[in-house]
DNA sequence: ATTACCGGGTTGCTTTTTTAACCGAGTAAC
DNA sequence: GTTACTCGGTTAAAAAAGCAACCCGGTAAT
């Protein structure tokens, strides 16, 4: 239905895939700036050029996990079912991630999940690229809340809201702590900081 | 030297690899006729004239393992050291081809093996382009042995020969032997085939 | 100060692959 | 006796990948 799988298409998913996965294990062996693009493309054996028509930058290669996400909030708002307040599908969407340990959630102790988080947040043009996808979801969740000031600023708080949700998550397991352990607390941190809002 | 291995070359030679993996394990598990170009294709996840474009035809699907040796008697002969008789230098390829059970002298017991020569020589179509090929590593023989009817007659004689011995070991495989039980005969075989051709 | 290398990206140009459509022979359905 | 498959094989156009060469900013050696 909606996998109209060619060709071509399954062959440039795995490129891809094969791409993000050969970066991602460099970065995280050696650090993100002790490996070159032509380390990747050696590794994942497509040329730089082909390199660069899969992701426009170095720091996509790393983020491109959460930029598969981008626009997900949006989405969210515009799929809920009518008479469901936007607040609530976006709380109900989260609490979701929570009970599968969706990684963008924080909320996920597998030692690579964790490993890239830091290798993300301790690298410092990663955290700058990151706050730059977030900005154009922030848009587009603005978009899909209305038009005016007041979209916006939902949107911009609803964001806030998750983003400190995820690095509290994350920050606890990086503490040593298991993800089943910590999820009571991250459901009702989610649950209080969601109800705030409105 | 030789392996001047780009990027190019090295995804070519898989590709050929899995065309030619693809089809013969087939091949082998349904039968050379109840195999379309197109399974073989799909199977490889490649399309159809790209499988075209790496072999010719369908039966060089199958062939193409021995078409990789085409043209290496005229070499053995041509790459001779001086003083030695191109017969014998041939005789001590076959030689070296039985010691290290190499499939194309027949002896070679592993099942894959045994079933793939069963497949050739029982298809019809394949026999019939296998002596295709017979005729061109003659030619190619000829053409090292020299000039005229002379060169012709001892190319043909000596591809004769090779293809009796090579059918022979084979024949004994099938009926249940072991290829290190029949090493020995094969020796004497070709130690005696190959005298009488002097 | 110059030179030279290395890093992230880009630009043509060529080769390879996909796609969809087709040909011609065989063959089964009706 | 058409019609409509299937199968081996081909064609033309467009997408994608490879390659080599380049730009630019930084940094090391001389």
């Amino acid at each position: 239905m909606s996998e109209p799988t060619g060709l071509r298409a399954r062959k440039k998913e795995r490129t891809r895939d094969a791409i993000g996965d050969a970066a991602v294990s460099l970065f995280l062996e050696r650090g993100f700036d002790r490996v070159s693009v032509n380390d990747i493309a050696a590794a994942a054996e497509i040329s730089k050029p082909t390199l660069f028509r899969y992701f426009p930058t170095k720091e996509d290669l790393v983020l491109h996990r959460f930029a598969d996400h981008l626009g997900e909030a949006a989405r969210v708002v515009r799929d809920r079912r009518s008479g469901v307040k936007p607040v609530t599908a976006l709380h109900r969407h989260f609490r979701a991630g929570l009970d599968r340990y969706d990684p963008v959630t924080g909320l996920n102790d597998h030692p690579e999940v964790v490993a890239f988080h830091r290798l993300v947040f301790t690298t410092p043009s990663l955290a700058a690229r990151l706050t730059q996808y977030q900005l154009e979801d922030e848009e587009a969740l603005a978009d899909a809340l209305g038009e005016g000031i007041q979209a916006r600023l939902r949107a911009a708080q609803v964001l806030a809201v998750q983003r400190v949700l995820a690095r509290t998550n994350w920050q606890k397991i990086a503490d040593g702590r298991t993800a089943h352990d910590v999820h009571p607390e991250a459901v009702a941190d989610a649950d209080q900081a969601f109800s705030q809002l409105r």
